[in-house]
DNA sequence: TAAGGAAGCGACGCTAGGTT
DNA sequence: AACCTAGCGTCGCTTCCTTA
């Protein structure tokens, strides 16, 4: 609802570094304003006297309620040592976290932080009223329009304007979704302020470009590590410029930076991302030798939109003949996702050159 | 009859509490 | 401290009902 969501988490970040300060006397400061694009991803920080431990924080309300992998993922992904900055980390979390080496705070004093001669681990610091004044400005995403289905959904709605007047029916097969799910987001929109209802029957999307950015959060959070299906590696390091177009023979699509550096040609890709189709994913994997390894810089999600082919003939304005890669709102997404500063440069491009404009009312 | 809404159900994931 | 387990809430599906 209430998306001045930049001034909580700053809120949030400050209560946590206050906590922090409270319970070691150590201070953390904010070296870094906002992000790229209006969305707000990180934040970067130090803890004053020491200039070398700097972290990219973040920021994370109902840190609780999200899904922990998902969590560890997106803070892993910081570029630099990343940082969970929480309302409130309770000691299941904060064991796990410490496990996994994660750096965290939280805004009741909750802490790990493993760097060399410094050594902070507190847990069991109970949740305070506090906190809860957070969470009760508004409540977690329990809205359908941004959970995983939703996402599918509001995915369809945006690249296909004409769908949204379409029937529910039509909506759930094109998203991928059950008929009771449509109804659900359509009223979640609704009342988020994105939709609104005209006329008989007649639907539009509103606030778009705000709603864009809340769909790339979600996505981020809620549907992208469903499916993601993990790390490869392979011997030929320009295995990927060689394939080139040819992915589509896979059903597959570039994403992030490669697809990025096909838009704007400002990248060097040094992540690969790919995007697979049930079909074809032996094969491409097989073909192309790629194989499992936890560090290696191929990740493979899998798709979640349906065939191009069942979508009709409006999509294909939409895709700009970048057959082989992936929607720019997922590019987008992607990019961000990396917070890594080239990224963030390419992904502003991305946003001027091929979502402003189509944002626009 | 076509379309949206509601009920009910199962699957899943998280939490708290107990046990080893 | 690490591991189970039961309990509970949420999500998303299918199916049925209501309304124009």
């Amino acid at each position: 609802m209430n998306e001045d969501n930049q001034i909580i988490e700053a809120d949030l970040l400050g209560m946590a570094a206050d906590a922090l300060y409270k319970e070691t006397g150590l201070r953390l400061v904010n070296i870094n304003e906002l992000g790229v694009a209006e969305q707000r991803y990180d934040v970067k920080l130090r803890i004053e006297g020491y200039d070398d431990f700097r972290f990219t924080a973040e920021v994370k309300r109902w840190a609780q309620q999200t899904n922990f992998g998902a969590l560890v993922h997106e803070v892993n992904q910081r570029p630099g040592k990343g940082m969970l900055v929480a309302d409130y980390v309770n000691p299941k979390m904060a064991d796990k976290l410490r496990k996994l080496d994660v750096p965290f705070i939280d805004a009741v004093g909750n802490a790990y932080i493993n760097e060399k001669p410094l050594y902070i681990f507190i847990k069991g610091n109970k949740n305070r009223v506090q906190a809860n004044i957070i969470k009760a400005q508004d409540a977690p995403a329990t809205g359908r329009a941004f959970q995983p289905t939703g996402i599918k959904v509001v995915y369809v709605l945006i690249r296909n304007p004409q769908l949204v007047t379409a029937p529910y029916r039509d909506i759930a097969n094109i998203a991928g979704v059950a008929l009771g799910t449509v109804g659900w987001v359509i009223n979640d929109l609704k009342q988020g302020g994105y939709l609104i209802e005209y006329g008989k029957k007649q639907r539009r999307l509103k606030n778009k470009k705000q709603l864009l950015h809340k769909w790339v959060a979600a996505y981020l959070e809620k549907l992208r590590p469903k499916l993601f299906l993990g790390a490869f590696t392979t011997e030929n390091e320009y295995w990927w410029k060689d394939l080139d177009e040819g992915i589509v023979d896979y059903k597959a699509r570039w994403g992030g930076e490669v697809a990025a550096a096909k838009m704007t040609g400002h990248l060097k890709p040094e992540k690969i991302t790919i995007y697979m189709h049930k079909e074809g994913g032996n094969k491409l994997l097989a073909e192309n030798r790629l194989h499992k390894h936890p560090k290696g810089n191929i990740q493979i999600y899998r798709t979640f939109w349906k065939d191009e082919e069942n979508w009709g003939n409006e999509i294909q304005r939409f895709t700009d003949n970048m057959m082989d890669c992936v929607d720019p709102m997922i590019v987008y997404a992607d990019l961000l996702a990396t917070g890594d500063p080239r990224n963030l440069e390419t992904a502003k491009i991305i946003y001027d050159e091929r979502l402003d404009e189509f944002a626009y009312e």
